[in-house]
RNA sequence: GCCCCUGUAGCUCAAUGGAUAGAGCACCGGACUUCUAAUCCGAUGGUUGUGGGUUCGAGUCCCCCCAGGGGCGCCA
């Protein structure tokens, strides 16, 4: 929006400097950041340094800057589109024309509606694979950060211009299953999850955990079935199939709830096999060193790559008795991504912090080993959800707060508030009315934040809805809606307004001008945090449109103005909550 | 020992290298006869961990420290 005017200011500052003998840089544009105010903004700081510099001047910056602003405000008098232009402090501030830009912004969000923001394709695909579930494990608070931050990335990167496939990888193998597998035998066959599957499997893993830890010689047990898996004996492989198909069904609840869906499952019991044939490819190249039986098969990366530093390490591969290891499995994975798809521009693995120099290792294996694509594999690093004292969440310690649980009670808590708010709702609507909220509300706190830091969970900041938070912006969303209603479906036409604009009113339209930008900053940094912060601004600057800006009860043409600017604050707040997951309700 | 992350208001967190470092919570004082008060307005609150450097300009970039967290050969 207004590029082609602020092109046509530049150019007018170019032939200026070229006049003036001065050296020629490349205007860096902010926005103006004084409140009720909207335009573009450049400092003079930097032409003027470098002028100095050319010129050998020794002098005083600031205020050469701000004599030369001054003289390129005179210069440019009053370019189209502006209404006034000010030069001050080393700044020339060039401000909007308001009824055009107006009229420009408003304009745009409603014809494009639904992809206002959508930025133009990229003509790339890209894979985020996210969530990771256990199989035969709980489903615990700490594993909704990386399935709603994958799930946000996905739909930042698709609103983006980018082609996304969303995929997962489970964990339906391994040792935490082998001992669910052995408690189910010896205690619970034939039992069968009913509702709360995940919270039903995760129940018997702590209890195998519990028996094992009381009684450790049942170890042997636990090993004489795994070997048994191996061997792939029919009863211990039927077992697992059908478990295994319960921990599923209960994700794939989880995931209805959460509106979270994937294109593609990857498996990690899959990978085993096509893992051991590239360590075997890794040895016959050189690259594996075989230390087996006495030791494992290990890369030493950093030699490899004669560092001196400790950098990569030395990896992994494999078990000295021959088995697959989660790293194994890892190499395969990254493969069978680019196998499945060679076009991929990225592969995403949006996985916690503490498997960052995991993924280093397997991405720098399969450089060296020659794969191409290696350097378009990227891990997304966040990190973990704790509970307070920074204890870490452990399905095994039993420190773990339930998603079902967590869910359950948010959604209480918002259907309390509807019950009281809106009693003649009925009773579904009230329902999903506080599905919404209540999972808007424990989406949004673990988006609003740097990936790179802790979330703390506790209980009660988790059901707090006030200030910062989801309810506040759907809440926003909600008035919208009620002032359009009220107004009748009158129609209102693209409008230019004849009267002076309010500081809330042009502070809106900036806001809602920004979306655009924000979702390419957004996509292009991996940042969810940006479009949640976005999100709440904007129905901050609503409701303060709201307090002060009375819409129906004012005269025709401000009436029909400020409708406009309704529906399309009312859109900007569709899209940037359809960004972060949160469903955007109609009343609460 | 090596590597990564974090340090900003009492607490939780923001701030494309730019103008006066901003929100929420908490606390105190106000506003429903009005388009929904899950809201709004006001007040209080800062040596951006320390010390250097780069730059016209540093919370932001670089270096040394300090503090906290995490990771480093057969866990996932």
């Amino acid at each position: 929006m207004f590029e082609e005017e602020r092109i046509q200011v530049e150019n007018l500052i170019k032939k200026y400097c070229k006049k003036e003998n001065l050296p020629e840089l490349q205007l860096q544009w902010t926005w103006i950041p004084f409140s009720g105010h909207w335009g573009i903004s450049t400092s003079m700081f930097a032409l003027a340094a470098a002028n100095a510099r050319q010129k050998q001047l020794k002098s005083n910056i600031p205020e050469i800057a701000t004599r030369l602003a001054e003289s390129i405000a005179d210069y440019l008098g009053l370019p189209v589109g502006f209404e006034k232009v000010e030069a001050t402090k080393g700044y020339l501030n060039l401000y909007f024309s308001q009824s055009e830009y107006f009229h420009q912004v408003i304009d745009l969000v409603i014809r494009d509606s639904k992809t206002y923001g959508h930025l133009e394709n990229k003509n790339e695909l890209v894979m985020v694979e996210f969530s990771q579930p256990n199989t035969h494990k709980a489903f615990h608070v700490g594993h909704l950060r990386s399935a709603i931050l994958g799930d946000t990335l996905a739909r930042i990167l698709e609103f983006a211009g980018y082609e996304v496939i969303r995929s997962n990888y489970p964990g339906d193998m391994g040792l935490h299953v082998i001992k669910w597998l052995w408690c189910y035998l010896n205690f619970h066959l034939g039992e069968k999850p009913e509702q709360d599957i995940t919270h039903w499997m995760g129940e018997i893993y702590s209890e195998a955990n519990d028996r094992l830890y009381e009684n450790p010689e049942l170890e042997k047990e636990v090993r004489i079935l795994y070997k048994r898996w191996d061997d792939r004996d029919p009863e211990v492989v039927n077992l697992w199939e059908e478990t295994r198909e319960w921990s599923l069904q209960g994700f794939y609840q989880m995931y209805e709830t959460l509106g979270i869906r994937f294109d593609r499952y990857y498996f990690n019991s899959q990978m085993e096999k096509p893992g051991k044939e590239i360590v075997q490819e890794l040895i016959d190249k050189k690259i594996a060193i075989d230390e087996r039986p006495e030791g494992a098969v290990i890369i030493k990366i950093d030699e490899i790559l004669g560092l001196n530093k400790e950098k990569y390490r030395v990896f992994v591969v494999l078990r000295s008795d021959g088995t697959a290891l989660y790293a194994t499995e890892d190499l395969a994975l990254a493969k069978k991504k680019f196998d499945d798809y060679p076009q991929l521009s990225r592969s995403l693995y949006v996985v916690d912090v503490r498997q960052s120099l995991h993924f280093q290792q397997v991405f720098k294996t399969m450089e060296i080993a020659g794969y191409p694509w290696s350097g378009r594999c990227q891990h997304i690093a966040y990190e973990l959800v704790n509970l307070p004292g920074n204890v870490v969440m452990s399905s095994r310690e039993g420190t773990i707060v339930l998603l079902e649980d967590l869910i359950r009670e948010a959604t209480q808590r918002a259907y309390q508030v509807v019950q009281q708010k809106n009693p003649d709702l009925s009773d579904d609507k009230k329902m999903e009315t506080a599905k919404a909220i209540g999972i808007g509300a424990l989406k949004y706190p673990m988006l609003a934040r740097e990936n790179t830091k802790i979330v703390t969970f506790d209980w009660e900041s988790a059901l707090d809805f006030n200030g910062q938070a989801a309810p506040y912006i759907q809440y926003a969303y909600v008035r919208t809606g009620s002032i359009i209603r009220k107004a009748g479906g009158e129609i209102t036409q693209s409008i230019k307004p004849e009267y002076e604009l309010t500081a809330q009113e042009t502070e809106l339209i900036d806001v809602i001008s920004r979306f655009p930008r924000e979702v390419e900053r957004s996509a292009t940094e991996f940042r969810p945090i940006q479009i949640a912060n976005y999100a709440y601004d904007l129905a901050k600057k609503f409701n303060d449109f709201y307090a002060q800006c009375p819409v129906l009860q004012v005269e025709s043409h401000i009436r029909s103005a400020r409708l406009r600017l309704v529906m399309a604050t009312r859109q900007t707040i569709e899209n940037s909550l359809a960004l972060l997951g949160i469903t955007a309700p109609e009343a609460m």
